[in-house]
DNA sequence: CGCGTGTTGTTGAACGCTCAACCAAATCGC
DNA sequence: GCGATTTGGTTGAGCGTTCAACAACACGCG
């Protein structure tokens, strides 16, 4: 027998609009300030943070993918954007032929270290300043916990 | 003179990066869940649900941009799109003569009831599941003060 | 009234993402 | 070892979004 569909109380209702406009909002937000500043959107950025951090700067393609969130597909479009921006370049990896290594030029760290400022001073503004320590905390919580829940490993 | 950034310190970050993980994460799956069972996007999805509420199922484009949180154009594309679905039609606005009313078809709404249960299922499964009582109301509280700070206005 | 200004909505181009199909190399199983 | 499967990565088509430009209409103020 089919079962019968458990709606969303309004409470519930409530708190999924609020999440949705909230989060939308905030990311458009940033996007938007980043494209305008920088030149590119909010998910090219990170890949190139998650490139700065990593030993000399390069990344196997698949990892890059698994730490930006991304599908391999949208990894491998966004990085011949970037390398024909000029801010990455590929190598071939040494250990395994198939492989690819994702390397941030001094260009794209350049751009990155003029970005960073305006950006980090987007996300304090447009979500930190606007909550209470205790609130940080809570969305700290709930954020790792739904992204353990929903990929089954924590945040890195 | 320039002022120093003042970077997001350890637990900002971590606060950060789970909030961009989490909530990337639960959106790409809403939304693949959507386009699979229902053959359509959330934002579409999001549209269909607001016109369903509205008096005589019918909003103004205007409106109904602001009710999503989308940009006129955005808006104006999707309804080309679900009107060519069938599952709206365009009336001239009678009170404005530049205005235009989305109406939602019996198709439409027919569409919209099928693919609910199985969206609302997800929502549940994939968001409030995951959270205690006590966290869900942060959220809300969260998301609320965050929408009020982005946008300037209580979400809808 | 009539002119300027703001509002409503649409359009086309450029861009980014998704999905499915695909190639090449590595790994598994016998 | 050798065929079958899995993994790593790319490609092209189609879709949705953004941005800037535009047209049509409403409104305010002299």
């Amino acid at each position: 027998m089919a079962v019968m569909t458990r709606w969303l109380d309004p409470d519930e209702q409530r708190t999924w609009r609020a999440f949705l406009t909230a989060s939308r909002a905030l990311m458009d937000t940033l996007d938007r300030e980043l494209q305008r500043d920088a030149g590119m959107p909010h998910a090219y950025y990170e890949i190139l943070v998650r490139l700065s951090e990593a030993p000399d700067r390069r990344l196997r393609m698949s990892d890059l993918a698994d730490a930006t969130g991304s599908s391999r597909s949208r990894l491998s479009h966004a990085a011949a954007r970037l390398e024909a921006a000029g801010w990455i370049r590929r190598e071939e990896c040494p250990t395994d032929r198939r492989g690819q290594l994702a390397v941030l030029t001094d260009d794209g760290f350049a751009t990155l270290a003029a970005a960073a400022p305006g950006h980090v001073a987007g996300v304090r503004r447009h979500l930190f300043d606007a909550l209470s320590p205790a609130q940080v905390d809570q969305l700290r919580r709930i954020s790792e916990t739904l992204a353990e829940h929903l990929t089954g490993s924590r945040p890195n």
